[in-house]
DNA sequence: TTAATAATTAAACATTCGTTTAAATTTGCG
DNA sequence: CGCAAATTTAAACGAATGTTTAATTATTAA
């Protein structure tokens, strides 16, 4: 008697939320108008306002939509006690690179609402708040199991660990084409930089934070 | 008969483009409208046309009137042969610190317009794109220094590396607030805050790059 | 002082914005 | 079928947008 998790939205209004997805993305929540979101979900205007109330609520919706693809995805990893600590690391890092890739237009949205001031929506402001509290204590979680094995140094300021994480992320997803033209890249299809920049920055990263966690070169 | 590097902006004029910088950072480029820019300003509405042209136009002459403090200011340091290349990099790392905190307001619009698809505001992306490159040159240089004279590693991939360093800066200009928030520092005025940021930052930054550039510990 | 130029203003401009309406159509169900 | 609810539509709404206008005031220089 497999019950499915509920869609809670209808295809049509994952078309919607697609579409504004892919608009905010690329020309900012205000930059986006109503219409165009209409056109490019191929629905009357008026849906809009149907489905999801307003404007904002469809932003809503979306974070909505997209950040539960967050916290249960990354948990999954880090109980196993075999596992040895910077291998976890790894495994996080590895899944952190590629959801961003997979979502990259949401994540560009996020990125935006966090250089907003923090009282311009509050409700998705907290929302991302509450994703970051998660994945801080997931990752102080396999830190400290680290340290308690004497794989990892101690005195490693987490906050600041998450700062050069996501920064160099969010860097590599908001400048990529300024990364594809510095490099004379511009012969590459969107595909394949983009391919080529997460192979790069998986192992990059992991390069960095094995220099940040451990004493070994 | 000494010339002042001429103001190009008179007083009035510099004060709409700091009230419309202070706002666009806030508020973005698109979230905030002309007419709260002549009140933010103390100026009439009719004035931002009568100077500037436009919105775009006066978007353009922020990026105009502050990418300059950009280029001057770093390209002193580096060329004193004495200075040995670790502390270099560290003179270097914390100007750009400084610079992050001091005109912050600037800082976050770049990020925003960095976001952007690049077909938004083409002639922005232009001097983006330029600043990076010099930025880039001028870290490569002193890189290539430090390797010869065997201080640094080989094989560093400096495009990757400035991903980190300016996402590491990006991230703590844009989150600071979610910062404050986990850490429990709410009873920090913002300046308090800043100040904390910009030294934590500082010893971070530089505790990174010494990990990445050379073989110490 | 006076005439020309610059700066400033309030008002109006045409567009576009997000949202609503009311009618038309489709769908689901007895 | 036939009726009620849900969906879809084109049109209209008022408010807000960026920009311009034309009249007024301030400044400059001869």
């Amino acid at each position: 008697m497999e019950e499915k998790p509920l869609p809670a939205y209808t295809e049509k209004q994952q078309q919607i939320i697609s579409a504004a997805e892919r608009l905010f993305a690329s020309k900012g929540f205000d930059g986006t108008s109503v219409r165009e979101i209409a056109q490019e979900a191929g629905v009357n205007l008026a849906m809009i306002s149907y489905y999801f109330g307003s404007k904002e609520k469809l932003l809503e919706a979306i974070f909505d939509e997209r950040i539960i693809y967050f916290r249960t995805e990354l948990e999954s990893v880090i109980n196993d006690p075999k596992i040895e600590p910077l291998k976890k690391v790894y495994q996080l890092l590895d899944k952190l690179v590629d959801r961003n890739f997979e979502r990259s237009c949401f994540h560009r949205i996020m990125i935006r609402e966090q250089i907003d001031s923090p009282n311009k929506n509050e409700f998705i402001q907290k929302m991302i708040l509450e994703s970051k509290k998660r994945t801080q204590e997931l990752v102080k979680k396999i830190i400290h199991e680290g340290q308690e094995k004497g794989v990892f140094k101690k005195n490693i300021d987490i906050s600041l660990m998450m700062m050069t994480l996501f920064g160099t992320i969010n860097q590599m997803t908001t400048t990529q084409h300024f990364y594809q033209e510095i490099n004379g890249l511009q012969h590459l299809t969107t595909e394949e930089l983009q391919t080529r920049l997460k192979k790069k920055l998986r192992i990059h990263i992991k390069t960095l934070f094995k220099a940040i966690l451990t004493n070994e070169n």
